[in-house]
DNA sequence: GAAGGCGGTCTTTTT
DNA sequence: GACCGCCTTC
């Protein structure tokens, strides 16, 4: 097979480029997967690269996996010595390797954030500090942007001294630093700083890797934050083959230390970059395309650049207005529902996109109400269940004891009687001592106080070195080693003597967590390992483990649905300091603006077929209720796409009333209520109209007609007028502007 | 030491 | 409206 055919002349370039810089900067939609799958092919076979020598870098394991299926697919024979991997993934592999040079120990353990906040409160606690005053996620979340910026504690606090104020976070940062190498763990930052560090500070390692990865490959590129954009210069330094792939228009990652300037200075800092763009969008229809450059033309930070498309303009987007958020869920299920059944769409070809996670639920009742297959993406990792921490936290404790926050967390679980006091007095021996807090268990006569405590402490031991030596008998499996865990902690036992619903679904949970386990063994690497396995827990996220075609309507955040299409997209909660979010209103700044109207974007752009955008007039928000004014965002798509008819500027309407039953529908065909500014009208609500049945009537587009017939709705007439031009067309009063003569 | 109740707080997005 | 921490009670 030809790699080029197929190829647009932008995308054949591409994949021709052989040695140095290359920015590929790639809207949505415009096939650019298909070009980094392309590039490696054609570099293999026609520029006799090893695939030994490649590497190519995501931020998400579908993405990887996704490349991976599509690049065995033509590479054929040598595509499995390829690296593809998220950036996570990587780094994890070269320090489990390396990370000696640094001075933690390989069997290293990874937090998340639930482990993050654990270990955050202890700190605060440790420090006497009022949590009311500081809360533990504005520390947790300044540690992370300075990891993000490679600063360590010691950095960050030479960089803040003359700064009063922000001398706590410097102390918390420095204990916490302490506390993550004590327990010889690392965070998710630390993952990607770390491995600079090491490169960065052990040149043979860097060369080994340099002299391996001779060709790297981005994706999402506008995505990488600073650590990683130092992590890839550092890597392609050597032979300068570093091919990027982004979008600055989908770049939504600011709050995770996403560093726009990585894309929007790729070329000032690689003056013999060369650049291609692809513009030309095989996704959306051109509607959906016109609707998504509307608005993201009204942004001000980004490169210029204006998708097309030779498909036709296709359906015309959708615009309800609900009354409440349950209605608004209750049209969106209903209108999904009708269209399955009318032409046997497959349930998977919805989407419903949402700003935040808090909005699912509603869906989710409606879903389960109405008996419609669905699946929230997101909300709620598998593995951040409490029952599945719990069982993680003794795979964590046999794999690395030194790991405080797992020993903590299983000591009393299932009950063992050793209460807080206990605890308390064990951290802190633990703290005078320098000892990790399970050997201070280990030496527990010693420890004053605790004498009545001491036999359950000495049992709990016991148990954990039993079940560590099963560990190192290497004849016996993983799954042997987690039947042992639950069956020896009396963890199961306990939820089947609750005998609750919640406990039945923790079971269920746990059964899980077995085949889990199980089929990592069975099938996922030759030689599995405890500490591998915990890798890839603590790697995927729950959009990893969606599969294709899977007959369920997907709901998700508009972040994770970034990489994703659906032919038919459902965007909901388009409402002011919904979408765009309060935070972003309230702090006045464009650039938050900004980077919600690229959410929009990416939302947009995520549907084939047709969108709808809804939102409703009031919604219950952390308890009470808001009625917001329809986006701005809603505003900036052309008037012409959800309306035929955009003549004159409308009319200031009214405030409408609203009463739950009434829902307004805008379709195709009728004028855009909301077009004027800043601010959209909320009222839709028309007047009485002054003609009738048999009258002549001029419309601004379709010119003149006879109305046919007028259909009374709860505040407004469908009016069917034969137009002179335009043949029969079906209009509602409010929106028309029909004029009689 | 455990369990339940009360009140205050904070709400974006995630590898 | 959810969660967390703190308090009270047993």
């Amino acid at each position: 097979m030809n790699m080029l055919d197929g190829l647009n002349p932008m995308q054949r370039e591409a994949v021709i480029h052989k040695d140095g810089p290359l920015l590929l900067l790639a809207g949505a939609g415009s096939g650019k997967t298909r070009v980094l799958t392309h590039r490696i092919a054609y570099l293999i076979h026609e520029h006799q690269v090893n695939p030994y020598h490649i590497l190519a870098l995501t931020f998400t394991n579908k993405a990887a996996n996704e490349m991976r299926e599509r690049v065995d697919g033509i590479v054929g024979y040598g595509s499995e010595m390829i690296w593809v991997s998220t950036f996570h993934s990587t780094c994890v592999r070269i320090l489990r390797r390396y990370i000696d040079h640094l001075g933690y120990e390989r069997n290293f353990t990874i937090y998340d954030a639930d482990d993050q906040k654990t270990l955050m409160r202890d700190i605060c606690k440790y420090l006497n500090i009022d949590t009311k005053k500081y809360n533990e996620r504005s520390f947790i979340s300044t540690i992370s942007h300075a990891k993000d910026e490679l600063k360590d504690a010691s950095k960050y606090r030479s960089e803040v001294e003359s700064d009063y104020g922000k001398r706590i976070f410097a102390d918390v940062y420095t204990e916490y630093e302490k506390r993550l190498k004590n327990n010889n763990a690392l965070d998710f930052d630390d993952l990607i700083m770390k491995t600079v560090l090491l490169l960065r500070k052990s040149e043979e390692v860097l060369t080994y890797y340099q002299s391996r990865f001779r060709y790297l490959l981005v994706d999402e590129y506008q995505d990488t934050n600073t650590a990683q954009f130092i992590l890839l210069s550092l890597l392609a330094k050597a032979n300068r083959n570093l091919c990027v792939v982004g979008d600055d228009d989908q770049s939504i990652y600011k709050f995770r230390g996403a560093n726009i300037y990585n894309i929007l200075n790729f070329e000032s800092i690689f003056p013999d970059a060369k650049v291609i763009r692809l513009e030309q969008n095989y996704r959306s229809t051109g509607n959906i395309l016109e609707a998504a450059n509307g608005v993201i033309r009204h942004n001000k930070m980004r490169k210029e650049k204006t998708l097309w498309t030779a498909a036709e303009e296709g359906e015309p987007l959708s615009y309800i207005q609900y009354p409440n958020e349950y209605e608004e869920a209750n049209g969106i299920v209903h209108s999904i529902r009708r269209k399955a059944r009318k032409d046997g769409t497959s349930y998977d070809s919805f989407a419903v996109l949402y700003r935040t996670n808090a909005q699912s639920r509603i869906f989710e009742e409606k879903f389960i109400y109405e008996g419609i297959p669905y699946r929230i993406v997101g909300a709620i990792n598998f593995y951040a269940r409490k029952e599945i921490k719990d069982l993680l936290a003794y795979l964590k404790t046999i794999e690395n004891s030194n790991d405080d926050i797992s020993v903590k967390r299983i000591i009393n679980v299932p009950k063992r009687g050793i209460g807080l006091t206990t605890i308390d007095r064990i951290s802190v021996y633990s703290i005078e001592h320098e000892v990790s807090f399970y050997e201070a268990l280990q030496n527990i006569d010693y420890i004053s106080g605790c004498g009545r405590a001491a036999p359950k402490i000495k049992s709990f031991v016991a148990l954990m070195e039993a079940l560590k030596n099963h560990e190192e008998d290497s004849g016996r499996s993983l799954t042997d080693l987690i039947n042992e865990i639950t069956d020896e902690t009396g963890y199961v036992r306990e939820l089947e003597n609750e005998g609750t619903e919640e406990a039945a679904a923790r079971l269920e949970n746990i059964a899980e967590l077995k085949n889990k386990i199980t089929h990592y063994e069975e099938s996922e690497t030759e030689n599995p390992t405890l500490s591998e396995l915990l890798e890839n827990i603590a790697l995927v996220a729950d959009i990893d483990t969606l599969d294709n075609n899977s007959e369920q309507v997907l709901l998700m955040t508009l972040h994770t649905a970034k990489g994703l299409e659906f032919p038919y997209v459902y965007l909901c909660g388009m409402e002011e300091s919904v979408f765009p979010g309060a935070m972003a209103i309230y702090q006045g700044d464009e650039a938050e603006i900004e980077e919600e109207r690229r959410l929009c974007y990416v939302g947009i752009t995520r549907a084939m077929k047709k969108l709808t955008l809804t939102s409703a007039i009031q919604r219950m928000k952390n308890g009470d209720l808001h009625r917001n004014q329809p986006s701005r965002f809603l505003n900036e798509i052309p008037r012409f796409l959800l309306a035929k008819e955009a003549k004159e500027a409308p009319k200031k309407q009214k405030k409408a009333e609203y009463s739950p039953e009434k829902a307004s529908i805008f379709h195709t065909g009728k004028k855009n209520p909301f077009a004027g500014n800043p601010y959209i009208q909320k009222g839709i609500k028309g007047s009485e109209p002054d003609y009738g049945v048999g009258d002549s009537v001029r419309h601004t587009k379709f010119g003149t007609g006879t109305v046919l017939t007028m259909n009374k709705l709860k505040d407004d007439y469908e009016i069917v007028i034969e137009f002179e031009n335009f043949g029969q067309r079906k209009l509602r009063s409010s929106f028309a502007k029909l004029s009689k003569v």
